[in-house]
DNA sequence: CCGAATCCTTACCGATACTG
DNA sequence: CAGTATCGGTAAGGATTCGG
């Protein structure tokens, strides 16, 4: 995007000045958003189910068999979580037998954007953080985490 | 603004395409990084701690100071982590007591960029969310998942 | 075809106490 | 100051079974 390099760190800073205030009250939830969508993108199968929805709208089984590994408790249940958070709507046909769509909402698709940003960033820098991963625990096998200075 | 909206959405597709190529090969890990890489971003405290050294390094003491709410064995365990993936360095010097400091790496400050525009769009769209969430199971009280079609 | 409901096994994570 | 070690509660999530 046209925005410079180095505006990530301030934006950031900001930001967490915003979600210390959140702290300040102790209403525990609804006062604090922001925690709650950040656990929702890293919870386990939400990115997955919105990339697959990406692409093009989706019926329940074609989720299923899109996504192989995920169990149809939490296929159920993350697109209740999704729906709920208003990123993705579901659309019942009255067909026998029932035929339920899922689909992106408007909101649903602003989030592409910084999402895709942020999966680019982990696929460009997925070598370097796997050896960094190898390298952490290095020397004979020994298991020293005392001083290392790799800048 | 050189790219396009949808841009997000043909990247997110092609992405899909990859990690389901990871599904093929059963090597559980360390073969699809990007997933490893969510959850990590997704886990309860490293986005809070990135925050903190975005804005300058730190010392331990001073990350516990400025997240409250943090276990000493979270923060310890969470810096471990980053550590590991390379994203953030740990300094010791050797004075009594012993000082140790932690700041981003170059690796580290790259991820500022796409993590500030996701955590923008939580923080744009938080309103939007809450109230998602309200209007999910509205009507009488009832609860009823049935048909609805908002966009 | 599209779920809901139940059980049950893990892992996360906080609290607490101890070390160098 | 900057950790490590251990215990235990809780909740996420998989397997399975039943319903409309």
């Amino acid at each position: 995007m046209t925005i410079s390099f180095g505006s990530g760190r301030s934006r950031l800073v900001q930001m967490k000045q915003r979600i210390d205030e959140c702290r300040e009250q102790p209403d525990d939830d609804e006062n604090c958003p922001v925690r709650g969508i950040m656990d929702r993108i890293g919870s386990k199968w939400s990115v997955m189910l919105i990339m697959v929805l990406a692409e093009r709208p989706h019926r329940y089984g074609e989720i299923r068999r899109a996504v192989p590994d995920i169990s149809q408790r939490m296929l159920t249940q993350t697109l209740r979580e999704l729906q709920q958070d208003g990123l993705i709507s579901r659309h019942v046909h009255p067909t026998t037998p029932p035929t339920v769509e899922y689909r992106l909402t408007q909101l649903g698709l602003t989030l592409l954007d910084p999402l895709s940003g942020l999966l680019n960033w982990a696929e460009t820098h997925s070598e370097a953080i796997v050896a960094a991963r190898l390298a952490y625990g290095a020397a004979d096998g020994r298991v020293d985490p005392g001083l290392q200075s790799a800048v």
